[in-house]
DNA sequence: TGATAGCCTTTAAATTATCTTTAGAATCTC
DNA sequence: GAGATTCTAAAGATAATTTAAAGGCTATCA
């Protein structure tokens, strides 16, 4: 999961993106309406913290453009003073949820992931493709209702080939989606065949082989 | 796709190239102004990356040049100090984006790839003649909404027949594009024959005849 | 109009690039 | 510190690209 938090309290920021950066993968953060909006044209994200009062710009203006551009990520606003309008006006824009300050950060991430849960796993909490099938409370996953052991990179790398199945992903993008863009990693992508060999065998051995090579630009995962 | 790379810090300028040389055909380095401006005046680029702050010249200068000569290629300034200035000078000029020193080189493949959706194909991530369908970033190739599977030179061909349908490309045209100038395969376009027979095949084979051979000048494609 | 030289098509083999797989080292987690 | 996970390195397998070569086609000029 890649999470972008804008919010342009310094510490706010950090605290918010210390605490979830244990839960996504990727957590990034904008400080102002033109690097959010920046960010938010330039890579995907899952969720989108967003502070409506951006001092450089209205949040809900961003939000506009958001679902304009058809995003398919989910959006949670922060809103400073507890005014309905704001709130209302957002979730009328497409925001998934709200959430008031001060707040804990437990409260934010449990929102976070019911937007998740309602969003993109069409509001259960189990995603499936054919015969497998992901919970994503548990971080587990199933084959034929049978659970398969999964390390936390595989669930990743799986979830992420399921949320994106059909498409060729460049290895650059698997990397940019598991990994961010801070890694020492990225002049050097050979690692990923690892963790597609290793998710590759666990599945194939319970009996589901959806991962294609698509030599030369990725892999996509398709039925057949 | 074929990019330039003109930047003077030598190491800057070698990880851009190995990171970006994955993502495009032909990625060459210019290491001053008196390099980048001659590689410029003499080949077609997609995008170029550009200093402003080469030690030899002024990129703003470059970029001057560059727009009055007309080229449709896209500019992405690279510049060093945020001093906001040459940024919307950089723009005001024709640049396409920037981006500050320093930078994630997620981050510039990102913005050259969005140059590139915006200038190239109209904003639109799948690109069609005809029954043909290009979806860029699956980096797939569809006839009558079948796939049809292509080795990456016979898709970067195919994308670069469609980019200019109707115009005759001579081999050298067509080997500068895909191959660069670089190489030492260039006395000899011989191999060129090979891989507009193997895309000719599976076009056929899909229903879809547009290459059309001009005899001693090259090939076109277009309708009939 | 038919001989010829240059250009194009096609196939197969050689070379090169990319991917798969394994084992083990480094790192993280509890 | 033990066990699991993640990453590095390298050898082997597979696919793509280039080379080479034989034969067909086209324009040109006797």
């Amino acid at each position: 999961m890649k999470y972008l938090i804008a919010e342009d309290e310094k510490e706010l920021q950090q605290s918010i993106a210390t605490y979830l950066s244990r839960e996504a993968n990727v957590c990034e953060t904008a400080s102002d309406y033109r690097e959010a909006s920046e960010k938010l044209e330039l890579y995907d994200y899952d969720i989108v913290v967003l502070d409506i009062n951006l001092i450089t710009g209205s949040g809900l203006e961003l939000l506009k453009k958001l679902k304009e551009q058809n995003k398919k990520c989910g959006v949670i606003i922060i809103s400073a003073n507890s005014s309905l309008d704001d709130k209302l006006e957002g979730l009328d824009l497409g925001a998934d949820d709200y959430i008031t300050k001060p707040f804990h950060l437990a409260e934010l991430n449990s929102r976070i992931k019911a937007v998740l849960r309602r969003g993109q796993f069409g509001g259960n909490d189990s995603i499936t493709f054919e015969e497998i099938r992901l919970d994503t409370l548990a971080r587990s996953a199933y084959v034929n209702d049978k659970p398969i052991t999964l390390t936390r990179k595989e669930y990743d790398l799986l979830l992420f080939f399921i949320t994106n199945q059909g498409r060729v992903l460049s290895k650059a993008i698997i990397a940019e989606h598991l990994w961010g863009d801070d890694s020492d990693l990225l002049d050097n992508f050979d690692f990923i065949y690892v963790h597609i060999n290793n998710l590759r065998k666990k599945l194939t051995k319970a009996g589901a082989k959806y991962i294609q090579t698509a030599y030369g630009s990725g892999y996509k995962f398709i039925a057949d």
